[in-house]
DNA sequence: TGATTTGTTCGACTTTTCTCGAACGATGGG
DNA sequence: CCCATCGTTCGAGAAAAGTCGAACAAATCA
C-alpha cells in the first residue's frame, strides 16, 4: 500500500531546486494536509517509503511525493533497493529563508 | 477596474483568525502570485483598494480578496468611504510564527 | 432622489488538481 | 528466468479553483 521514489527521478536528487521556482509554487506544494505530513515525517528523519503510515493508494501517494519533489520540497536518495526521502531543507532555505522553520513549527496537520 | 471589500465582511474584520483554519488553509490562499502581491502590499501599509495597481477585472480580484479573508490573512477597516485592507499580521504571527515573516522576505513575486 | 463610485455576488465556463484502478518498469531473490 | 515487491505513469472521472461579464448593493454627493 505505500510506495516511495525510484530511480534518479530528474526532479529532485536534492541540491538544486527547479529553476523559476517561485514561492507560489512552494506554497502550493505545502498546502495539502498529506503533503504537509510528508514534509513533517521528512523533516524528522530520512525516511523509507514505508515508513510514513498514510494509507492511501500508492498512486495517490505517488502523485503527493511528486508534486513534491518538483518543488524541491524533497529529494530522494536511493541507498541499495531502497530510496530514502529527506526534506530539501538546505536548498529550500537558501532560497526561502525561514519558510520550512515556520512551517514545521506548525502542529503536524 | 479596482475594487475594495465593502461592509463587515465578516469573513473578516481582522483581529480574529476562522476557527479551525489549518496552515494548509493559510499556504492555499498565499499560493498564488496575484494574492501574494496582494499580501506584500498590504504589508507595507494599509491600502485603499485602487492602490493595489493590479489590473485585472473587478470580479477576479474580489475573488482573490475574498480568500485572502476568509484564510484570515488580510483584514478590512472602513474609513469613511473607504476600506482600507491591511495584513492580519498579529494574529498570523500568533498562530503561525515566522510563518508571513518568512513570506514576505521572499521576493515580490 | 438620481447618478456615481466602489465592491460584492451570481452564474457559467475553463483550467487545475485530486484520486485511484490498471498497466508498466526496475530491482532482487530464488 | 520467473516472480514478488515497490513505485511510477497513464488515463479517466470528480472535485476544487480561477476567470470574468453582468446584475446587484451600499455610500456619497450633487
Amino acid at each position: 500500500m505505500n510506495w516511495c521514489p525510484r530511480k534518479n527521478p530528474k526532479s529532485s536528487r536534492g541540491e538544486r531546486l527547479p529553476a523559476n521556482l517561485t514561492l507560489a509554487d512552494v506554497l502550493q506544494a505545502l498546502s495539502d494536509p498529506v503533503r504537509l505530513r510528508i514534509v513533517h515525517l521528512s523533516a524528522e528523519r530520512e525516511r523509507a517509503c514505508n515508513e510514513f503510515g498514510l494509507d492511501l493508494p500508492k498512486a495517490t501517494l505517488s502523485h503527493h511525493f511528486k508534486v513534491l519533489r518538483e518543488a524541491g520540497v524533497i529529494a530522494v536518495r536511493a541507498d541499495g533497493t531502497r530510496h530514502l526521502t529527506s526534506l530539501n531543507r538546505k536548498a529550500l532555505d537558501a532560497k526561502f529563508p525561514g519558510l520550512m522553520k515556520a512551517v514545521l513549527a506548525s502542529a503536524t496537520v
